[in-house]
DNA sequence: AGCGTCAGGGCAATCGTTTTCCTTCTGTTT
DNA sequence: AAACAGAAGGAAAACGATTGCCCTGACGCT
């Protein structure tokens, strides 16, 4: 719009080749290159004027030229191996941010939990020679590695695998737990009982044993048998049901996700149970449509994803780098203090 | 397991070559590329005994000298303009269907909303040497070309570019807001008012003025003034309050989004203000998570998304062999009919 | 003056695939 | 039997960037 043909980037029409620099340099390509990546013995006034050169054409390196040369791609590939969901943006987020800084791009690929379209984007992803690969996927248990011996090294986030020499990065959903029981013990409440998915699913047996654990440390009993369901608000408001039905004489939940808490919130309310009041809750995920829509706020466990999908990063570039990292590391989480277990309430 | 060595891509260690290909099955590699593409003219027997070695070898092209030759990476960048969130994913995965189904894959770029990380994406991108590039990013108005005379097509998805020549694919929000004002209309309410997200959004606006002219053009009045304020459950339950004191005589509402319908919903509820039967509900988006929170479920327009991000991607490949395509294409949305419209609800 | 040294920069190989010519050989036709 | 057509496959260039090696001057030293 200024008049001229130099905006940013505006007027580039088909890539230039470092050919075409070093000529407009006056000077051979190996020298424009050595120039733009600070090699060779170059006089300072050349290499000012290949710098020029360069960016008067908006040069940018042919990254296949490049990497084919190099034996590397500065590329990773993310398998998820269940959809893109909830779980995974964070993850990829942190992951992202890890790789970004290093000039690293990510391959997102969405396996949608189908072995075979795992194994179809495992291919491309190696044809397209990534320098290393992230797992994800929604927790249930640990799965089997995706591939042996595979070329490059390989991160597990969130999941982990079930072969020990394998590196995984998952939260330490025990320590979340104990949290959120010792956050409740903080705030007095003696009579704790638990609400969580089902008891296939690894994490909320995994949540439910670190906090009933937790509770028997406190020298107390929980107050009701763990309740065994759904991740769904529905089954949080069925809960309510049960355990008022009960004479457990509830003090407080510990939730196995923010969306059953949610769901115990509304119903609680609904029977004049008001929370923190009575009843104090904690959810877990700190999801934040679920905790702030939830009347009150919802405290609740944050697993740190994006630290999560940092860390992995991390260990998946020390491992490019020729530092392999092996083993399960359990993250810790943080409680997120909100008004469901306020101590005086607004 | 199996006590072989060849299981499924288990046992490969370094990538073989062509020439490693070429030499098992005792041609040239210049043949042996031409037997695993499917050109040039070879015996069946010779093709046959190179796609063994190849299979034996766990050979895969290295992607890297192919785009080097070819000029094309069979790549597109993705960059969504703000970060990742509710809206980008289900592009994400639409996008990625239509795309995977080319063998192309997708490098997935979060310029969270900060123009400098956006050129920078952009030039890695370019780089990168992609085939062409997609651009997402929250609605809330057309944005700017990200680049003027790119040397890749590049598709905008959601979001729309002020520039005409773009090609630009969004959610016909307008024929949303419609479909939900005739859905109401259908079931027999007449009194209807419309609850919405903040005036400067492009978003709101446009819904909102389509719901007043689909009211109008039913020989009605709206039975409120719109209700400007925000994305919000908590907005939501503060224009319920609204519409209650005053004495509009309220039958339905529309909501600006399912978050909104939510909070309205249950203060509805509260206030002795039965959804359905007193006042039907109509939310946008058809977020699950909310639609299947809400009681009664929540009936909403859908955008699909999925459908945007994969027309996109298949414009975007259409470009890439040459067939651009210009202008901003609208695709109509659904209504997906929920308890909180039920004629006869249970 | 002659030799050695080093800065500065060009040359050419290299990465792995694809593709365009060629060459060679077989079989057919006149 | 000679000539030709076509099939099958090899040789080599090309893609673009990098890099080790070599060449050319200029300068300094004896």
């Amino acid at each position: 719009m200024s008049g001229n043909g130099e905006e940013t980037l505006g007027t580039i029409d088909r890539a230039a080749t470092i050919s075409e620099v070093a000529a407009l340099a006056g000077v051979s390509p190996g020298t424009a290159s050595k120039a733009l990546n600070g090699r060779g013995a170059l006089r300072p006034e050349t290499r000012r004027r290949v710098q020029e050169a360069a960016e008067q054409l908006g040069f940018v390196a042919n990254a296949a030229a490049r990497s084919l040369q190099a034996g590397r791609t500065y590329t990773v590939g993310m398998i998820t191996t269940d959809s893109i969901g909830r779980f995974s943006i964070p993850l990829l987020i942190g992951a992202e941010d890890a790789l970004g800084a290093g000039q690293v791009s990510v391959f997102l690929c969405d396996a949608r939990d189908d072995p075979i379209r795992e194994q179809y984007y495992l291919r491309t992803l190696l044809g397209r020679q990534v320098d290393g690969i992230i797992v994800t996927g929604r927790r249930t248990q640990a799965r089997p590695p995706i591939g042996r011996s595979l070329p490059v090294p390989v991160v597990y986030a969130f999941i982990s695998s079930t072969d020990p020499a394998d590196c995984s990065v998952v939260p330490d959903e025990a320590d979340g737990a104990r949290r959120a029981i010792e956050h409740l013990l903080a705030i007095g409440r003696r009579r704790i009982a638990h609400v969580t998915g089902p008891e296939h699913h690894h994490s909320a047996t995994v949540r439910a044993s670190a906090a009933m654990q937790a509770i028997s440390s406190a020298g107390l009993e929980p107050a009701a048998p763990v309740l065994f369901g759904e991740w769904s608000e529905a089954w949080g408001r069925q809960a309510a049901g049960i355990l008022l039905s009960t004479e457990a004489e509830v003090d407080a939940v510990f939730c196995g996700s923010d969306q059953i808490a949610r769901g115990l919130a509304e119903a609680l309310q609904e029977s004049g149970r008001p929370v923190p009041n009575d009843i104090a809750l904690v959810g877990f995920d700190n999801w934040d449509v679920m905790v702030d829509g939830c009347r009150p706020a919802l405290t609740s466990i944050d697993m740190d994803l994006e630290g999560i999908g940092r860390t992995a990063a991390e260990l998946l570039l020390a491992a490019i780098n020729g530092d392999p990292a092996h083993g399960r590391r359990a993250l810790p989480g943080r409680l997120i203090p909100r008004a469901s277990t306020a101590v005086h309430p607004a």
